[in-house]
DNA sequence: TATGGTTGTCTATATTAATAGACATTTTGG
DNA sequence: CCAAAATGTCTATTAATATAGACAACCATA
């Protein structure tokens, strides 16, 4: 669709070999190098991009750190891993079957769990007076072994006593909700945004520097519409996409 | 809500200064200095961040440069910019009506338009043959004469002949639906992704290299269902949020 | 098995990014 | 008006980034 043939730029505070990856890692996850799963030799590569060798080389180094390539002498540089998870946003929006068959194996784990007095903002979200306790967890989602999502979420205290537990145990909320008596719960609003990978990103989600992070904030109210979970999710944009179907 | 408080990184590709420019930028968005209506004083900034004051003097030489804030001798570095748009996504999601009172001026600029045949991709979105002619057209949208996204859009040419003139003339998607017979239309998909900022993203939105770009690729349909627009659209992500409501 | 295409390694050099310190200049507020 | 608190400017040094060229090592295949 776009072409994407914009050249990479000097001096801007991003090293050309950077530029260089990340365009190469978009090319990938476009299927741009289907045909063959490799991508074109270092000398192609550094004449399209308009630099020397050395610097492509820096760029697929950093790939292969990542585990997207492979570099094997005299054959040629090997995609290894070409992925784009598809989340859809819809009012029944629930992770675990939003990933569908897209991945085998999910997980989901519990990092941390706390209570604490709502913030203001929380507070308003979950139309909860400032202060009530909220039950914060932390948790990271895996498909097939990736980290996909790193989500803190809050939970109104009074009413989802225990779902650190049930989540720990069944490593999904969806369920974690059913084990608190919550059958059935909505989507109602979601707000999307995105920003550079900070250091935990970094390492939660096992991403180089300079990613960039797919940010969904979600609110989800039972079926009387009474919020029951706000949740600030981060995901890997090359490794993701939000649909939402109307 | 999340603090942030991680450390900027080295030796990756990313020059500090550029880390340091997008997290104070993030924060200027996020509210953080609404009190002062400053950006704290270089000295402190480098202490936050670990640096020399030097390399804070750079991240703040970006900022000025892109308008977001001034610099003062003797006073501090004052805030001058300060926006996020909220563009909601829901079944009758359109441009001008979304920005609402957010910006008091807003256009829609036609940059270039052409007639072509429709790719595989686009033919199967907009669901007519392979090769069957479409209308594309190029805009740039502006709230407060500040560029808000750049679209590539296409229509079906057999149905909408002459939509890039009442385009042109009206600057609005739904006002040239109208002039051409459509007087309603609703959108049935959205995906969303986010990528660097390329060569054009910067010329047309006027950004600084390293920049994030929300991109966003739309299927409108009449009130029949029957595909009458495909839209890819990309936004500055440090101006713009989605906010999807179910 | 020879050859062309490809990645791996080495040396050298220039430019950019980052640190460090000192001091000048300007504004604000007591 | 003075002092404190800012930003502005200058010099010097080190580390990271990028270019350049040459050649070795390896793989596929004709």
């Amino acid at each position: 669709m776009d072409t994407g043939q914009a050249n990479v730029h000097r001096q801007n505070g991003v090293a050309l070999w950077r530029q260089i990856a990340d365009r190469i890692r978009a090319s990938i996850a476009n299927g741009d190098y289907d045909a063959t799963g490799k991508v074109p030799p270092e000398f192609t590569l550094a004449a399209q991009f308009g630099v020397n060798r050395h610097t492509v080389r820096s760029a697929l180094a950093a790939l292969a750190q990542e585990g997207i390539v492979r570099s094997v002498q005299g054959r040629g540089t090997l995609i290894e891993r070409k992925e784009r998870l598809n989340f859809p946003i819809t009012r029944r929006t629930r992770f675990s079957e939003g990933i569908g068959d897209q991945a085998r194996e999910k997980e989901g784990l519990l990092l941390h769990s706390a209570q604490e007095p709502a913030s203001t903002d929380l507070s308003a979200r979950l139309r909860i007076p400032e202060g009530t306790p909220v039950i914060r967890l932390e948790t990271l989602r895996k498909a097939d072994h990736r980290p996909v999502s790193r989500s803190t979420t809050w939970f109104p205290a009074d009413r989802f006593g225990g779902i650190e537990e049930a989540y720990s145990k069944s490593g999904s909320i969806t369920v974690a909700f059913r084990m608190l008596g919550l059958s059935d719960y909505l989507r109602v609003s979601t707000e999307v945004t995105a920003t550079h990978a900070d250091g935990a990103d970094l390492a939660d989600l096992q991403l180089s520097p300079g990613a960039i992070i797919l940010i969904a904030r979600a609110l989800n109210t039972d079926t009387e519409g009474v919020p029951v979970q706000y949740a600030v999710s981060r995901f890997p944009a090359d490794m993701v996409q939000f649909t939402i179907e109307n």
